[in-house]
DNA sequence: GTGAAAGCGCTAACAC
DNA sequence: GTGTTAGCGCTTTCAC
């Protein structure tokens, strides 16, 4: 962008200085006067002028912004996310720069291209639903640019990551169901290559099984999706069994909604007939009918601490480079909600 | 960002011939021999190398970028804009920088000087609730940076916007509520600052007056904040009233969503004892209880057009410094969707 | 067909 | 206390 910016040299030509002397002026350097630096300034604000900040990175080697690369935006947690991680970033200085992957592995290829080619200074990732190989992201890795998973991690790279505590958060989904006197629980599971889906099905598993519940396999439909029309097709499926199940604890509120719309339209009732807990990914979970019980997750603290791991790194490698910072591992904690959508007692929380 | 980046330089040295033959073997330069070019797009592909955006951008005066300032991330109505304004973007070769004003005056003025630093070649805005001076905007565009005005727009200004035809929504819905029988209308007000707000309140009027309603001011109340508990405390305003209303057009589904539980807790039926019509935010509305009838905003174009609109300001510009590009207004069309909370006599659509 | 040099805006040695 | 110079990575005249 040209157009009309104010430069350091406008400003050095027309007080008769030099432009380094300007430069130091305006960083308030000890060395310069505070004649010129007054000068330097009141010109500066006269003018309105505004640092160029695609200079000052080429000139430092640094942008002082970071990349995001989340799956989708349209998402609840995605979106709160992303205000943490801008929270903790924009008070540090850096700016944030978002790209969607929208699920897609070759669109997350060429994301973290285009924000390795646009120079910032580190990466926070959230893996697509079709990532299995991680070849692309290794690739930028191995040149050094610091990053940091959140939610849907890489496991196998030794990078800092926070998650949260999905395996107990699933247990505790499908113990809330067992003690509402939930005998056959389904569960529906979400995209394969994540590992957020191994973790709620083991949770889900170690809850059943701490209750001798034997693990029905029937129960457990996939839904490599998430989506409601997926979780709807996957409870019709369930309710065509013989023996239907009792509870659905779905791998998100997506699904979740799905499984409701199933269940009222064969005509049964939430929770008497089927009780259902979803996994949250948005908020207005409260405002369904009946409003849904939910696994909730801490976005914004999430995309807090995710950019508070990431800026330490950069700011440590950027001292010394030589320094590699252990990578750490950040569990947060899910909180179970409990509305009317499971509580098949009609008692009220 | 140091780190390990291969630079044009590296692959000069390697090959023993200058950067700028380098430069031109990598962009197809018709001077360049055949066995030269190959040579270098060979080394260029084995090291890995990735041009700097940076001191591209640099040099071209031109970053290649948009930013783009919205109020709220959350809403799924903003999310769907960003997806559109990246559709057009990145196949026009352009990057987007996504800013949230959090509909705070003070965080849009830091946003837009901050995206001016950032040198971005043009701006996609869509002012907060607060903003009702445009100083800060002014002084941007009177730097001569690009700028285009989508759903919450600067009136006075003669930049292009894109919007949506909030008052034939506003009275399309408001009709619809007459057909359905409806005599005593309320009209949840939405922020007074901004234009869509007007352009609803003027929609509801007209339909009212062609049906001879008299406009009663006790059934329009202000919603500045437009949230879920705002349009609670305001229909529970309107159910104590001696004429109760018997349907309400919101400023938008949140607002819907708290009359609906305020009418709820009051122990009335929607839409029997009193209809509901909201203004779309989000996509849930299908799965409320009934189902909400709601004023579709096409976001996703909306974001495309405005995303269109800019760039092509942009190239006119950069081609040619003088040529101001007339401002244009595209006005979108929404959509009526019916569904059950608006149905006052059972009839399904 | 290729190289040398200048410059985008800024800062940081290194002068003096 | 201030100026000069060089250089971040790239492109683009202008040479030859």
């Amino acid at each position: 962008m040209k157009y009309n910016q104010v430069t350091i040299k406008d400003i050095a030509r027309e007080l008769g200085i030099s432009p380094s002397t300007v430069s130091r002026a305006l960083k308030d350097h000890p060395d310069i006067s505070p004649e010129t630096k007054k000068a330097v300034n009141e010109l500066a604000d006269k003018l309105n002028y505004q640092p160029n900040i695609v200079a000052l990175s080429l000139r430092q080697s640094k942008t002082n912004t970071i990349g995001v690369i989340i799956p989708e935006l349209v998402h609840f947690f995605f979106s709160t996310v992303i205000s943490g991680i801008e929270d903790v970033a924009y008070s540090a200085g850096y700016n944030v720069i978002i790209t969607q992957s929208n699920e897609s592995l070759q669109r997350e290829k060429t994301d973290i291209k285009a924000l390795f080619n646009s120079r910032v200074d580190g990466m926070l990732i959230s893996v697509s639903r079709e990532t299995s190989n991680f070849d692309h992201i290794d690739n930028i890795l191995a040149k050094g640019v610091p990053m940091v998973f959140f939610d849907r991690v890489y496991e196998n790279s030794n990078s800092s990551r926070i998650i949260v505590d999905d395996l107990s958060g699933a247990k505790e989904a499908t113990l809330h169901l067992i003690e509402q006197g939930c005998k056959r629980i389904a569960h529906l599971e979400g995209p394969p290559n994540l590992e957020i889906t191994k973790q709620r099905l083991e949770g889900y598993k170690q809850a059943l099984q701490e209750h001798n519940i034997p693990i029905d396999p029937s129960l457990i439909v996939a839904c490599p999706l998430g989506t409601i029309e997926e979780g709807k097709k996957a409870t019709e499926i369930l309710l065509a069994m013989d023996e239907k199940p009792d509870a659905i604890f779905a791998t998100n509120d997506p699904a979740a909604m799905g499984s409701m719309q199933a269940i009222k339209e064969a005509g049964l009732k939430i929770p008497q007939d089927i009780a259902i807990v979803g996994f949250s990914n948005w908020f207005f979970t409260a405002l369904l009918d009946p409003p849904l019980t939910s696994v909730d997750q801490p976005g914004f603290e999430m995309g807090q601490e995710a950019a508070k791991l990431l800026i330490r790194q950069i700011e440590v490698k950027s001292k010394n480079h030589d320094v590699e910072l252990q990578p750490e591992t950040k569990v947060l904690k899910t909180r179970l909600i409990v509305r009317d959508s499971s509580l098949k007692k009609g008692k009220k929380k």
